[in-house]
RNA sequence: GCCGGGGUGGGGUAGUGGGUAUCCUUGGGGACUGUGGAUCCCCGGACCCGGGUUCAAUUCCCGGUCCCGGCCCCA
């Protein structure tokens, strides 16, 4: 019988593992410089936590079952459900509160580039305040993260806001905004007739049609946003507010990062519960589907439970992150100078090992210690596969002298030196 | 859930309605009784699964499954 993982399923080995634990240490370092702490919470959750967030659509991609107990359970699809629970049942929190975590989550849908049914996705929300800083704080992380891990220059960042977009479209004398809201949304993905076919089908005169697809069409710089206001604020003045907001955090993003900060009204992150600020991150050469996409979603405390704390954030999948930093030339293994493969090439001198191997070890070196009694050839193959920078050879004259023999894997130099004389040199 | 393209050792491949299934690479061991990454030798390892057609299927047909890509969706 062959066992395989299942669809949608990885099995990672070393040589990715390896990179990807660097990864995401990286990312929980970088949380932590900006004061975020981490948190972490069930993988399985009662199904309902996202019917009442996300609607049937969500449920039904999700990897659901009834427990014994006769619940509707599932594991989880996204994490700021878990995260809002445990910040509104402990009300003595102490605001703002900065968070992340780093879940896996599951979606049973079809695997394909970038996605499959099981990832880890990084999360990082602020509660407890509603201001352009935050706002910019949040995106601010995403960029110091994608930059620390390298990518500086190789990502851009969408922005839009819908409670501006909201207000746009209301000026425009649109009715059903949710519903243009979707079509604007699949703006990059249907041609241009389609789309004014489109509005026209969702009551949208054809006048205010070609300015929103002007508007889906033009990606404004944060340089050129003042220009931006200029020709909004002739359209209505009513606003003015939503979008002196939007240009102030662009204005306070484009300090955290030398990367592309556009405007882009296309960028509206589906139908679901954001209210303010909306962001996605995509690679410069649009290769890849969003790298991170997040936003402010103050509404959803309050829906379960009867607190009311606005909160922003964003979430990250480390399926998209990895095929990107792989592109770049950045998904390296970490190489430690400080590993040594200890051999072994004659009986008397296995006890010797074994107490090097322990002793060198208490000094934080890393060791791998040959247990096959196999020749030396072998073993120094093995030390070198294995990226040992160090050989240490132990045999009767090693034994009788109580000296080491340390060869140098990079250069091939080797030397005898006494026991004491090694060990003490060793940094801890 | 839907659509398209694929599936031969760990990776990359050749090939065939019939015989011990090709080559490269990787892995293990040895030549080297105490010296790796070179060379040579030896060894291990594969036709995705099920059904059908056939005297005979890895090969042809059907279904499934998995992989790759796309749709839907992206919470």
């Amino acid at each position: 019988m062959k066992f395989e993982s299942l669809r949608g399923f990885r099995d990672i080995y070393p040589e990715d593992a390896e990179p990807r634990d660097r990864m995401l240490s990286e990312i929980k370092k970088v949380a932590r410089s900006f004061g975020y702490q981490i948190i972490d919470f069930p993988s399985v959750e009662p199904l309902d936590l996202y019917r009442i967030k996300s609607g049937e659509e969500l449920v039904s991609q999700t990897f659901s079952f009834t427990d014994k107990g006769g619940r509707e359970v599932t594991l989880i699809p996204e994490a700021t459900p878990s995260v809002v629970r445990m910040l509104t049942s402990k009300k003595d929190l102490p605001k703002p509160v900065r968070w992340f975590s780093l879940p896996k989550i599951w979606r049973y849908e079809e695997p394909q580039s970038g996605r499959l049914r099981e990832h880890v996705q990084f999360n990082a929300d602020i509660f407890g305040l509603d201001t352009p800083e935050a706002d910019a704080e949040i995106v601010g992380l995403a960029c110091t993260i994608l930059d620390s891990l390298g990518l500086a220059g190789n990502y851009e960042i969408r922005i839009n806001h819908r409670k501006l977009m909201d207000e746009i479209l209301r000026a425009l004398g649109v009715v059903d905004i949710p519903r243009v809201f979707g079509i604007i949304d699949r703006f990059r993905k249907i041609d241009r007739q389609e789309f004014m076919n489109s509005l026209g089908e969702a009551g949208v005169s054809q006048d205010s049609a070609r300015i929103i697809e002007k508007l889906a069409s033009s990606r404004v710089k944060a340089d050129d946003s003042a220009g931006l206001i200029q020709s909004l604020m002739e359209m209505n003045n009513d606003l003015r507010e939503s979008l002196e907001r939007v240009v102030s955090t662009i204005r306070m993003i484009s300090y955290y990062t030398s990367s592309e900060i556009v405007m882009d009204f296309s960028t509206v992150r589906g139908l679901s519960y954001y209210t303010g600020l909306v962001f996605e991150a995509f690679d410069i050469r649009g290769e890849l589907r969003a790298i991170l996409g997040g936003g402010r979603y103050n509404g959803l405390s309050s829906l379960i439970s009867d607190q009311d704390i606005p909160a922003i954030g964003f979430g990250m999948g480390d399926v998209v992150l990895e095929l990107l930093l792989k592109r770049t030339n950045l998904w390296h293994k970490d190489i430690s100078g400080n590993r040594y493969y200890v051999c072994t090439v004659s009986d008397d001198a296995a006890s010797f090992s074994l107490k090097l191997s322990i002793d060198l070890r208490k000094k934080g070196a890393d060791v791998i210690r040959d247990m096959g009694k196999r020749s030396l050839s072998a073993q120094l193959r093995s030390a070198s596969v294995n990226g040992c920078s160090y050989a240490i050879i132990l045999g009767t004259k090693e034994v009788s002298t109580g000296s080491i023999t340390i060869r140098n894997m990079s250069d091939g130099r080797q030397e005898a030196i006494s026991i004491e004389e090694f060990l003490s040199s060793i940094k801890k």
